[in-house]
RNA sequence: GGCUGAGUGGCAGAGUGGUUAUGCAGCGGUUUGCAAAACCGUGUACCUCGGUUCAAUUCCGGGCUCAGCCUCCA
């Protein structure tokens, strides 16, 4: 029975889905005015990794990821750069693509653009109007009236009073109450604006994420997630919208991903601590940068460091090692005690971690066999990728991943230069010519690259 | 100040009321022309103080420290 932690009750609870066999998901994606960091990418994999796992036990999914496409650091930005929306959006879209195709992140079956769903927001806004949840302010601006909902503050764990005592924010003269946010903004000048019953504008940030929700995925569905920092406001709000508005309730279970660390500190944008995807995978292969993701748990923080990344590096070098040499011909079923404990441990809140040192363990049993071309090798070797396909990892050819360049490459040689050296030292080695077989290798060692002398013939690898 | 969550061996990171996590690094061994890779062996780890218990790192309470949210943020 798959057990999730659900923001909402803080515990974790059996998932039931509401209809038999399927899971509908709905993740708080990007907003797209820059490139994709870290933090980011630990949405994306984590939720990839829910969605890839919930496919493996046979549910149906429907995940969608929402795309940000207008909103004041969108519109900030544009200007900034002298450039349109569209433009600054259509590339930073482009960008996250990029950097979600190389960490193995599945598209989600539904990614919805805000400004394509103007019609929804808008009629989301006037049913909260009409249920007098919501009321137009003196500038045109339209408001949700806190004061309406009564579980307002239940996801985060807040009471309203407690809020207002502890009101930060500049008190805007246009609200009844300072906690009521926006859901539609009236048009000031330069700004891109639709038209509205209020008048020209554009939407607040957390109905777009109601209105597309419920478009996408209907009034009631299974679940929310997103970054940790969006459980308050934005997913209190979302709440609060969507449950006046329909009358029914919204997702069943809230997951939040905890944040990526840097010095102990969160990253982000407004911190300037951020390290973007594509900068690290100038110095680290893609999938290490999704091992290192998985292999902690999704709500632990996780701390960016460079000495990490090798680590991961390392430990996934090691997966790929064992797989190097055994086949998997005539084999089409892994192995079920794997699978079932597997699978035991991501029923259990997806623990990835744990599921990873059962990788570790599919490992050692797999160098244990020294017949790489046993029916027990070829077991293991199905198990080991099937399991690591689960997780998105472990899909490439080992020698391929062994080989890559990367960033601290220190060897402009190509894989002819290195096999001519390997063939030299091969020669040098068969007339007992070791002073010059281990010169060989001392040299292309200094270059960051290591040889194995194999019953199957020398092989290389990049350290 | 309010509300969350966390403190595990050199590092990373799971987990558990009494028994090996796992990985990286280290050390010893097997193997190798020598290496590498691999395998085997190797660590008196659970912030602190009380309490409950036959037994607590694990449950309860206090304290200390850290992080997050309360303002845009994944």
């Amino acid at each position: 029975m798959l057990k999730i932690y659900n923001s909402l009750s803080r515990k974790k609870d059996n998932f039931t889905p509401i209809e038999a066999g399927k899971v509908s998901m709905y993740v708080c994606g990007m907003t797209v005015y820059d490139f994709c960091h870290i933090g980011h990418a630990r949405v994306m994999v984590v939720f990839d990794m829910v969605a890839r796992y919930f496919r493996h036990s046979g549910f149906e999914v429907t995940y969608v990821r929402n795309i940000t496409d207008i909103d004041d650091k969108i519109i900030t930005r544009a200007r900034e750069n002298n450039e349109s929306i569209t433009d600054l959006t259509e590339r930073f879209i482009a960008a996250m693509n990029e950097d979600s195709d190389a960490l193995g992140v599945l598209s989600p079956d539904s990614e919805p653009k805000a400004t394509l769903h103007m019609s929804q927001i808008i009629e989301m806004i006037s049913t909260l109007i009409d249920k007098q949840h919501a009321y137009v302010g003196n500038n045109n601006d339209v408001y949700f009236d806190v004061s309406s909902y009564e579980n307002y503050g239940r996801l985060s764990g807040k009471n309203t009073d407690e809020l207002r005592a502890g009101e930060r924010v500049e008190v805007q003269l246009e609200k009844h109450d300072p906690l009521d946010f926006v859901l539609w903004k009236a048009a000031k000048p330069g700004e891109p604006s639709w038209p509205s019953p209020w008048g020209d504008g554009r939407p607040g940030w957390h109905i777009e994420c109601s209105a597309m929700s419920t478009y996408c995925l209907g009034n009631h569905f299974d679940i929310h997630g997103g970054g940790q920092d969006l459980q308050f406001p934005h997913h209190e709000n979302e709440i609060a919208q969507s449950v006046c508005s329909t009358g029914e309730e919204f997702a069943n279970i809230w997951m939040h991903n905890g944040f990526v660390r840097v010095d102990e500190e969160k990253m982000s944008k407004s911190l300037g601590n951020f390290f973007t995807v594509r900068e690290v995978l100038q110095k680290f292969q893609p999938e290490v940068i999704r091992f290192f993701i998985l292999s902690s748990h999704y709500r632990s923080p996780l701390n960016y460091s460079i000495t990490n990344l090798e680590e991961a590096k390392s430990a996934l070098s090691g997966l790929y090692t064992s797989l190097r040499h055994a086949s998997s011909n005539a084999v089409d079923e892994p192995l079920k005690k794997y699978v079932d404990e597997f699978n035991a441990c991501m029923d259990d809140d997806f623990n990835t971690p744990k599921a990873i040192s059962l990788l570790h363990e599919l490992a050692r049993d797999l160098n244990k066999n020294s017949d790489k071309s046993s029916k027990e090798a070829a077991e293991l070797t199905v198990t080991l990728r099937y399991l690591g396909t689960v997780l998105g990892l472990l899909q490439d050819d080992p020698q391929t991943f062994l080989q890559a360049k990367s960033d601290s490459s220190t060897d402009d040689l190509d894989e002819v230069a290195i096999q001519n050296f390997i063939d030299e030292r091969v020669a040098a080695k068969s007339a007992k010519d070791y002073e010059k077989a281990d010169q060989i290798r001392d040299h292309l060692q200094s270059l960051g690259i290591s040889l194995e002398d194999t019953p199957q013939g020398t092989i290389w690898r990049r350290n």
